[in-house]
DNA sequence: AGCACGCCGACT
DNA sequence: GTCGGCGTGCTC
């Protein structure tokens, strides 16, 4: 009796969600569910909420209540999308620290994490009444609409937009629809669509040996049917389903007489959803054994976890880190039935390294990037779910998948600055946020690099991280041979020739007459080639951004590299009439003109941005690498990462000066980072390397201790230097960027908040400065920094700055004015 | 993020 | 007077 009673309550107790919308708002909102759909409420499904007038969104319940919200009327859900969550509890933790920690909106990190496939989109629909007159007088407008919607039945609002070739239609729609002549029909089309496949199946009746014999001779006048049979018999052996298309390929037969025989009942068709992804089927394990080295490292690193979360794994280029990451994956899966995070930077997912670890994981394996298209990216969002993959390879968005239990993430080259989400909000660190979410799994994590971030070595050397070091190099690959050319000698002694001084031209030569490879680094396209004018000094600037423009010789134009603005390159100085207009600076561009006129014989390629836009453009250039089709390679950064090839010996630095010289606190560690990095790809086998550096800094301590290989020596002056000036780790620190599109309007908003943030928050309060580029896409920029010491309470500090935020924003005066916060900017 | 509302200048 | 431009506020 009692329990009827409560279920009885139970069906007609309203309950109201709360749901995140893909959207950046502020806070999540309620929404009521009808009696008939309380059953299936759960968090972690989505729902389809109106928002507004019109919109429709797929929204995520994150909480269930069952008062009524006080304030408003909550609207009723639509519908529920999902038989079963597609977020997990650990997640919505997940997303909830990172709103915090980053602080951002929810939407925002829910935009990010879930695949836009899982994020519907929504078309208003408009439709004919059925019961619609005939008789009612309508506008011009108004009857091309009922007349086009009497052809075609259906009519999006975007549609009637084109239709009549205006913007403002509502006020239309809404008249038609007092009229009673149309109605709008929410439609939410769902985006992702499995991969269908047809299948072939004889009809049961003919498993029957009689019933076959007699259908053999019924097809005896039909040779080409009988054909396709008799494949499908074959195939049938071996006791998998067969796809049309193996079937067709089998037999001699067209799609016409497999049609034939479906139409006959002879054959069934059916469409199963098979997977994007590519079959991988080389499932085998190789038993590789580790050395001493990797042994002893391996060992140290489970003892490390014994007590600690995270281990920092600090081993020299070519040390055997992969197999150390290999060996402690395989102890897991062999083990539990964890799984296992494997974080990349981006670009090194393209290259050998995915392709080492696919061989030995096999099919338990999904790599997740940014590369691939929304149907593959569900696809292992769903194999994550269900446990089906073991081991995740990914850039940093794979943090985001639906683990279900985590045992280890590796977060291989530590350091690398693209762990580091810039734009668009949540700007998060994938590598911490990593630390939180095996914390939140009770995973550990183990970081990986040649040369450890800063902060993390700093933590290692505090405790705070176990750490193991690997110092020998495996194989006895030796270190390369490097050496320091001054740019200013030479240039003394008159012996650069163009870029190229003449150790490196002497070093260039000998390789090429050995059949070697170069590769030529220099470091960011930004110093690309740019105009100006000899007479005035004038130098052609973008439009909206405050940057001057680059000259691209494949375009002939001038670029903006911030905005994407072109226009046409000048002849002639628009400010004085001068024709005397050059061009200056080296871009990895006008290197390789430079080099090609030293050597026209020689095939030279490029790797940067440019270059690698088009899909499989960075590929195909590593292939022709590979492949030695390209004696010289000349590329920025993205040379340094993930490159190892058997035949490149020689690594030639153009110049060191423009990384050094970078106005940020950062600019020596990141320029030891990259140097080393570079300096690791040459020689990796048989034959010792060599590496030039061309500086016109040559007494400069970062290259010196590059060159004498003294990771040690770079940390404790840096660290000092950090400590000095209360940098990282010995502060936190948040950018404060304010934008508006009057610069006056700017000054004040920027000067003003900056006044209320130092009577809050005294000294740790700096600017506000113009940052390095002041204006971007027509927007003036403005930058506002928090640095707060190890004993400030964080937390505190950025509930204060977001409630501070959200009061200035509100004053009448500060409206428009745009605010980003990025916490941890790196 | 959209999208409506409302306020302004430029036209039939 | 209406059309369409953009600034501002709101969405459970």
């Amino acid at each position: 009796m009692e329990t009827f009673e409560n279920d009885f309550f139970a069906e007609r107790e309203t309950l109201f969600v709360e749901v995140i919308l893909p959207l950046s708002l502020a806070k999540n909102y309620t929404y009521r569910i009808p009696f008939d759909l309380n059953d299936q409420v759960a968090i972690g499904k989505r729902v389809v909420v109106q928002f507004g007038k019109h919109k429709i969104y797929a929204a995520l319940i994150s909480g269930i209540s069952k008062n009524p919200p006080t304030a408003y009327e909550a609207k009723y859900i639509i519908d529920i999308i999902d038989s079963e969550p597609v977020v997990t509890p650990m997640q919505l933790k997940f997303w909830t620290w990172m709103t915090n920690y980053y602080m951002c909106n929810e939407g925002d990190v829910m935009t990010a994490a879930l695949p836009a496939s899982l994020k519907l989109a929504s078309e208003t629909i408009l439709m004919l009444r059925e019961d619609f007159s005939d008789e009612i007088v309508l506008t011009e407008k108004e009857e091309i609409i009922i007349s086009t919607l009497k052809k075609q039945e259906k009519l999006t609002v975007n549609d009637v937009s084109k239709l009549l070739g205006q913007k403002t239609i509502y006020p239309i729609i809404n008249n038609l629809l007092e009229k009673d002549l149309i109605l709008v029909a929410e439609e939410v089309v769902q985006k992702y669509k499995p991969l269908l496949k047809s299948f072939i199946l004889l009809n049961d009746f003919y498993k029957d040996q009689e019933n076959l014999k007699q259908l053999f001779t019924v097809l005896e006048r039909a040779p080409k049917q009988l054909d396709a049979l008799l494949a499908y018999l074959k195939l049938q052996k071996s006791n998998l389903p067969i796809a049309k298309e193996q079937l067709l390929e089998e037999s001699n037969c067209g799609p016409a007489a497999l049609k034939a025989l479906t139409d006959k009942d002879i054959f069934v068709v059916t469409k199963r959803p098979v997977s994007r992804l590519a079959a991988n089927d080389e499932e085998f394990s190789v038993n590789f054994k580790l050395n001493d080295h990797q042994e002893r490292a391996l060992a140290k690193i489970n003892d490390h976890f014994k007590e600690r979360e995270v281990v920092l794994l600090h081993g020299v280029t070519a040390s055997g880190k992969t197999q150390v990451y290999i060996k402690l994956i395989e102890e897991i899966i062999q083990n539990t039935d964890g799984q296992v995070l494997f974080l990349l930077p981006e670009i090194a997912l393209t290259t050998q390294i995915v392709e080492r670890i696919k061989r030995y994981f096999g099919n338990a394996i999904g790599v997740y990037h940014s590369k691939f298209n929304n149907s593959e990216r569900v696809e292992i969002w769903n194999k994550v779910r269900t446990g089906d993959f073991k081991v995740i390879l990914g850039a940093r968005s794979a943090v985001f998948l639906p683990f279900q239990n985590l045992k280890l993430i590796v977060v291989d080259e530590e350091h690398e600055p693209s762990y580091k989400q810039y734009d668009p909000a949540p700007r998060y660190q994938a590598r911490d946020a990593s630390i939180y979410l095996a914390h939140l799994h009770q995973a550990k994590v183990i970081l990986g690099s040649a040369t450890p971030s800063l902060e993390s070595y700093y933590n290692a050397l505090q405790g705070k991280y176990g750490l193991v070091e690997m110092k020998e190099r495996f194989g006895g690959v030796q270190l390369p041979n490097q050496q320091v050319v001054s740019i200013s000698e030479e240039t003394k002694k008159k012996t650069m020739i163009s870029y190229f001084s003449s150790v490196l031209i002497k070093d260039i030569d000998l390789a090429l007459s050995k059949k070697e490879q170069i590769v030529l680094f220099q470091n960011r396209r930004g110093y690309a080639t740019i105009l100006i004018c000899a007479t005035c000094g004038y130098t052609p600037k973008c439009v909206n951004c405050d940057v001057s423009l680059t000259y691209h010789k494949s375009s002939g134009k001038l670029h903006c590299h911030y905005c994407g603005y072109q226009q046409s390159s000048v002849n002639i100085c628009p400010a004085c009439g001068s024709v005397h207009v050059e061009q200056k600076g080296f871009g990895t561009e006008r290197i390789e003109e430079e080099l090609k006129l030293l050597y026209p014989e020689v095939s030279i390629a490029r790797l940067d941005m440019d270059s690698t836009r088009t899909k499989n453009g960075l590929q195909q250039i590593l292939n022709d690498f590979q492949e030695k089709k390209t004696d010289i390679l000349i590329g920025t950064q993205m040379v340094a990462k993930g490159l190892d090839f058997d035949n490149l010996n020689l690594i030639g630095v153009i110049n060191a000066d423009t990384l050094l010289g970078y106005p940020d606190f950062r600019a020596y560690e990141r320029s030891y980072q990259l140097l080393a990095q570079v300096a690791g790809r040459a020689g990796r086998r048989a034959n010792q390397g060599s590496v030039c550096i061309q500086t016109y800094d040559a007494g400069n301590r970062i290259i010196k201790q590059v060159v004498e290989n003294d990771y040690e020596g770079m940390y404790n002056d840096e660290i000092a230097e950090r400590e000095k000036f209360l940098y990282p780790p010995f502060s936190r620190m948040i950018f404060l960027y304010i934008k508006h599109k009057d610069s006056h309007v700017l000054d004040h908003a920027a000067l003003t908040l900056a006044n209320i943030l130092k009577a809050k928050f005294g000294k740790r309060v700096l600017g506000p400065e113009q940052p390095l580029v002041s204006r971007v896409r027509n927007l003036y920029i403005k930058q506002i920094i928090i640095k707060a010491d190890k004993h400030t309470a964080i937390q505190k500090v950025k509930d204060a700055l977001r409630e501070t935020l959200t009061q200035f924003n509100a004053t009448k005066e500060f409206k428009g004015v745009f605010m980003q916060i990025d916490v941890d900017p790196y």
